[in-house]
DNA sequence: TTGTAAGCGTTATCAC
DNA sequence: GTGATAACGCTTACAA
């Protein structure tokens, strides 16, 4: 019925607990827990005859209490509580027009970085009252575009969008319902659409410049996938043009593009040493692939710094701890979330903003890893 | 307005582009993206004027489309085609009663466990036609409370809940309102709810127990927050019951609670050792207070696992490449998220489903660490 | 197979 | 301040 252990296959493994069901096949429903004295849910004409007032007062109250007079109010709100009223939303948005939700669109949660952008994101707006409605896309175009037409039935007021690289007809369906967005993460070259997030290439020339400076001259890179993703492919790009600054290249044999994965990261580095001599430095797509091409490397009894210097992009509070090799470019993905919502509720409430904000990143170095003289 | 640098201070940093923004002030919205010809949404109405049917066909064609002729139903899309149009989801849910969501309320996504569970979750419920919506309350009962009832009231079909301790409140509303839910990661005491998960306590035997296997018998535990989280307690009683079963006790200054970052897994060794000699074994609350731990260890000069013997709790693929020397106790949460979702799909199609469903967890030991002989 | 029309539970516009 | 009442956009008997 579900996977039990998947492959690791270096690591001795033992069982414990077998997949344990209870039996007895009952209905799993809430029998545990006295139901409410009602069967049927309260709905806001009930609270109205409670209170003695009409359904608009209790509206009213429930939304506007400053509108109505205090003891009113008191009695609505007793009525509420007694009844165990709860506000049927769908009605509430088909009356009012606005559903105060605002949706995202992420390529997986299961990703740290992206993970950390959805928790600021909904942090942000829940201070502010509205909901964050998440889907994600696994990196397929296609059920972006599913997804996002989802999301606007659902009547989102706006939407954040992770990355620039989208469908076009995706972009026009949210003109078309009037639907503000954000993008987040890249910032959109052509400077026509809103957008907040970290300049990819500029981070990319960043690290690439940094082993120069420190000496290395063949330096190899693992790679994000960069199909349909800017963030992977800007950085390479940046790499290169610092590479080139210098006269170098970065020739096909010196680069692969690896899923974000430990064990591409692993790959990766098998696969370069393949093609060639051991390189000076890595420059890895994430921190981890970064993580993977380190292990790699000590597994093959490379020492690292001692011969290849591994540089990743990405927030790794864990590289800082694993190991002193490990030079990283931080994307700060929860400032990013807490701006992108101040972003989209300023338009939100009429506001004007700022169409492009680039944010900082830093590099951190954890050692200055030289190559060795040769 | 936003933080740039957080604290690192053990890294040399440098600072890369300081905080662009474009200036103009324009209003960001869509004015790069033309606009649909018509500037009012599109309602069913439309629809079934343009294929000259009535609204209820067109509602069948788009829902039922095997109860209209297949002629009509290509007009109909046709018609949705060219008009671009996007069911109101609000009015759908108000009219028909029901929503295709289901709610998941857990304490946050900045934690690769939780974010994995979520993202499973929300594959298979979205197969199933079924859109997730997610909140989190960052470990305050009072939040939870209050986002379960945002969540309520935007009609999810069901819940889940992570962990089994709520608020009593909590469920008698889920009660009241007929929302059938499951409890998620943990297994109801009781054995009255609903629930799939691990046994947290058995897992803490069986760790504890694998140490003392090994010949351990000073052992210490860096424990997450015992505090509202079942998960974190029962872990702890589970290794209590392992060393009584011993004839041993985990005295006060052989444990420490912290919260679950890398930060904290340091001060726990820190405060062990300040406590008293080191133990030849810690087990710690989690695999990011595990990482933490090491690193510290080493820092100190304590060969690991020469001296002490890291041990940590859930998936850990990182630790599995960072060292050799830890051993963990893994929960794979893509399998809990894909079982939960199925569990309340069947229930919610009136199936008959267990009403506790526990699933295994596996010890992953990366190296056999026996205790220095004294 | 298709059309008619009565809701679904709120909010919002008026009067009062 | 409060109360009628008409939307809101869709689904779904029930009729045809």
């Amino acid at each position: 019925m579900y996977q039990l252990a998947r492959g690791m296959p270096e690591c001795k493994r033992l069982h414990i607990a077998a997949g344990v069901v209870t039996s007895g096949h009952q209905r799993a429903d809430g029998d545990a827990v006295k139901r409410g004295s009602s069967t049927k849910t309260a709905k806001l004409a009930d609270v109205a005859r409670l209170s003695r007032v009409s359904t608009a007062t209790v509206s009213r109250a429930l939304t506007l209490p400053h509108k109505v007079k205090p003891a009113t109010a008191a009695r609505v709100n007793q009525a509420v509580e007694t009844l165990g009223y709860v506000a049927h939303g769908a009605a509430r948005a088909l009356a009012s027009r606005r559903t105060r939700t605002i949706g995202a669109v992420i390529p997986t949660l299961d990703n740290a970085i992206y993970a950390k952008t959805v928790q600021a994101l909904q942090r942000t707006l829940e201070q502010a009252g509205y909901m964050l409605l998440v889907a994600s896309h696994e990196f397929d175009a296609a059920v972006e575009v599913r997804v996002t037409r989802t999301l606007i039935e659902r009547g989102v007021g706006a939407l954040i969008l992770l990355g620039t690289t989208h469908d076009h007809g995706l972009l026009r369906m949210l003109a078309a319902h009037q639907v503000p967005y954000v993008l987040i993460w890249s910032l959109d070259a052509s400077g026509r659409l809103p957008c907040v997030g970290f300049d990819s290439r500029a981070a990319g020339e960043r690290i690439a410049r940094h082993l120069l400076e420190l000496g290395h001259r063949d330096i190899a890179m693992i790679s994000g996938i960069t199909a349909g993703n800017e963030r992977a492919s800007e950085r390479q790009q940046g790499v290169r043009a610092a590479l080139a600054g210098r006269g170098l290249a970065l020739p096909r044999e010196r680069v692969v593009e690896k899923p974000y994965t430990l064990q591409a990261g692993r790959e990766g580095v098998r696969e370069l040493l393949a093609a060639g001599p051991a390189p000076s430095a890595v420059i890895c797509g994430n921190d981890v692939l970064a993580i993977g091409a380190l292990s790699e490397c000590r597994e093959r009894g490379i020492a690292v710094p001692g011969q290849v210097s591994i540089t990743g992009f990405d927030d790794m509070e864990i590289a800082a701890v694993v190991t002193p090799a490990l030079t990283t470019l931080r994307f700060p993905a929860e400032d990013l979330g807490a701006l992108a919502a101040q972003h989209l509720l300023a338009r939100l409430a009429g506001r004007e903003v700022e169409m492009r904000t680039e944010l900082p990143v830093e590099l951190v170095v954890r050692e200055s890893t030289a190559p060795p003289s040769k």
